[in-house]
DNA sequence: GGAATTAGTTGTCATTTGATAACTATATTC
DNA sequence: GAATATAGTTATCAAATGACAACTAATTCC
C-alpha cells in the first residue's frame, strides 16, 4: 500500500477530525479561559510540572507570548509555580488546585458529551474504535 | 467496553492528533492566506459549488464574518461566485482554476511531508493506519 | 572572572478572528 | 400585495493571537 493513499486518508480524516474536536472542545471550555489557555492547561493536566520554555515548544508559540499567557492563567490562580531549585532562572508549571479542579470538571463534561454524542454505539463498535485509536497514536503520532 | 473508555481515549488522542494536524497543516498553508481562509478553501477543495449560508454553517462562523473571509478569497481571485439561477439573493461558491491549483500543489506539500514523516512505516502498517482511519471517520465522524 | 548563553518578563504593535447592528435585495407566506 | 423571512453585504468594535525589541537575572563556557 502507498504512502499516497496514506497522505490522502490523512487529509480527509484530519478535515473531519479537527471539526469534531473543535466541537467538543469549545462545548467543554470552561468560561473566562481562551483557547491558547485552555491548550496550555490541557498540557498541564497530566500532572506533570513543566517550564515555560517546554510549553512554549510544545505549543510552537514564542517565548513571550507563552509567557503572557501563563501569567493570565497565574493571576486566575489555575497555576502554579514553583521555583526551579536547580536553576533559579525557571519555574516549573502545574495545574493549582483550582485549575485542576476546572479541568476534571471540564473532562466530565467532554464525557458526557461524548457519551451522549455515541450512544448508539454498540460496546464491539467501541472497542474496535479504541484499538484504531490506538493504532494511529502508536504508528503516527509518536 | 465502556463509554466511559472511549471518551478518555478520545481525549488524549485528540490532543496529540490536533497538534499533529496543526504542524501539518502550518507547514503547507499557502503564503498569504489565513488559517480560516485556508480552511474555507478546504471545504471547497472536493469541486462541489457551496453557498455562504453553507459555509457558515461548516465552519461555525458567523454569516457577516464568512462573508468577509469570502470576500477576501475572491479579491484573491481564488473562488468564483456563480449568480444562483433558482435564487438570485444567492450565489454558488467554488475554487476558481487559480484556487484549485493553490490547493492541489498544497496538497502535493502535504503528501511530500506525510511521505518523509512517515518513511519508516512499512508497508504492512500503512494498510493498518488507512483500516484504522476508516474505522473511526466510519464511527465517529458521521 | 569576564563573555556569551539561556530562562523568563514586559511592553508595543499588527493581524486575525469574533460579535453585532444596520442595511439591500430577493423570496415566501398569508 | 403587504408582512415577514431569508441570503448576503458593509461597517464597526473588541478580543485573541502573533511578531518582535529590549530588558533582567541566572548559568555556562573558556
Amino acid at each position: 500500500m502507498s504512502i499516497m493513499k496514506l497522505a490522502l486518508a490523512l487529509e480527509r480524516f484530519g478535515f473531519g477530525f479537527n471539526k469534531l474536536s473543535y466541537e467538543l472542545l469549545e462545548e467543554i471550555k470552561p468560561e473566562g479561559i481562551t483557547s491558547v489557555q485552555f491548550t496550555i492547561l490541557q498540557y498541564l493536566s497530566d500532572g506533570e510540572s513543566i517550564t515555560l520554555s517546554q510549553i512554549s515548544g510544545c505549543l510552537g508559540m514564542s517565548v513571550p507570548n507563552t509567557s503572557r499567557e501563563v501569567k493570565k492563567l497565574f493571576e486566575k490562580t489555575l497555576i502554579r509555580k514553583i521555583p526551579d531549585e536547580y536553576d533559579k532562572r525557571a519555574s516549573l508549571i502545574s495545574l493549582s488546585p483550582t485549575g485542576a479542579e476546572l479541568m476534571n470538571a471540564a473532562f466530565i463534561r467532554l464525557k458526557k458529551n461524548i457519551a451522549v454524542k455515541y450512544a448508539h454505539l454498540e460496546s464491539g463498535e467501541i472497542v474496535e474504535v479504541i484499538k484504531a485509536l490506538a493504532i494511529i497514536s502508536e504508528k503516527l503520532l509518536k
